[in-house]
DNA sequence: CTTTTTATAGATCATGCGATCAACAATAGT
DNA sequence: ACTATTGTTGATCGCATGATCTATAAAAAG
């Protein structure tokens, strides 16, 4: 009656016979799978969906999170870790490389980083659900990265105004804003990031008279 | 058994006993309340705490569109309709101002339309689910807004790079940031919105070799 | 006042989802 | 080869939710 082959994703597939895999590792493969599930569908995807698409049950989920929220909870910090590698304070803050040089070389490895699908829409979906790790993400950020960079601007800046969190905020905005553009709104990108970013961070400079050998 | 008091929302509250409202005008009715809602708890939240909150029962909803996802249309058209003012392409070409100024006056004004929580939450919601109106809506932008800005732009840069649309992109999306990081994600914003979008403006034009006057 | 119309309420259905639990089977230890 | 351990399954529960349907009562029509 069922027209459905049971044996496929059990057997025949690719010979991956329901094998029994030690917690650790099944553990890790549930979280990798949820990050691109979740990403793709919202965080409403249901357990049963992403268990399908592990090949494996859905209550072998609740063996290994108890509830739904706290698949996400790991999915979160997934994600997040160790996407601000922790060398980037004294990068940003060593004066023997020109300050565009520093910026340039941030936010082009950042945006690496984080432009990009999974990254995008579980960051900005659990930011509208208002999870509490968004915000510890962003503080970090603003603490390590937009703070620093402030500090570096303020030494070199020869203009009348002085530079502000809220500047350093525009800048970041304005980069960040081109992966919220392609990867939540599904508009077409810029041919080449790495050319916006730069002139994104020359006028930035530029209008607190940093020269591109400061 | 039930401890509920049916009769307060019904009677006693403020004299609305459950009046029979014109189908034009309970249907408005539903919709702003379903904008505010759907704002606060995302698109997911049921109809039946929506309809609680109007008042009424919850299949009076479906007396007055057939799905929630008809009932989520509605809301979408509400928010997003007349946000685009038809007179700012027209006050955006007109030579006679300065470019600056041109700039300055659309963007308070629309930052000061958009920079709400209902709209912001509404519109992140329904780009990451992929709504249609959502692409038009940034298609429209990009026709009606920005490109006429490119073009003013190009008239008037002095510098040696051209300007293109992924600056006028990258200064909408610095604005718009402001919104994002506050409404979004909960963050604390600027005290002063309009310095921010000044300066913003002026960090563009100064890399544009266009002055004040200009 | 009586009749007709229809906006609204209340009860209920169907289903999808998170979560539970006992039984099973793959692996490791002896 | 036998046993103990435990990762995994399959069936199922309880509940919330979107949607439907009929009865009710408020307003309009006569």
């Amino acid at each position: 009656m069922d027209g459905r082959l049971e044996s496929e994703n059990a057997e025949s597939e690719s010979g991956t016979a329901r094998r029994r895999l030690p917690p650790k590792e099944r553990r890790e493969q549930i979280v990798n799978e949820a990050v691109r599930f979740f990403a793709e569908v919202g965080l409403e995807g249901n357990t049963r969906q992403l268990a399908k698409r592990l090949g494996v049950t859905q209550s072998l989920l609740f063996n290994y999170f108890a509830t739904k929220d706290e698949l996400l909870e790991a999915v979160y910090e997934k994600v997040y870790l160790d996407r601000l590698s922790p060398d980037w304070p004294d990068r940003l803050t060593d004066r023997t490389v020109p300050l565009r040089a520093r910026l340039l070389a941030f936010y082009t490895e950042y945006s690496g980083l984080i432009f990009e699908r999974d990254w995008m829409r579980i960051f900005m979906s659990s930011g509208l659900a208002g999870a509490v790790l968004n915000r510890r993400y962003l503080m970090h950020l603003g603490d390590v990265i937009l703070r620093p960079v402030l500090a570096e601007t303020e030494a070199l800046a020869r203009g009348e105004t002085r530079p502000t969190m809220e500047d350093i905020w525009n800048l970041h905005g304005g980069i960040v804003y081109i992966g919220i553009r392609t990867h939540i709104y599904g508009m077409p990108g810029p041919d080449d990031p790495e050319t916006v970013i730069a002139q994104s961070i020359d006028k930035y400079l530029l209008y607190f008279g940093i020269g591109p050998e400061d």
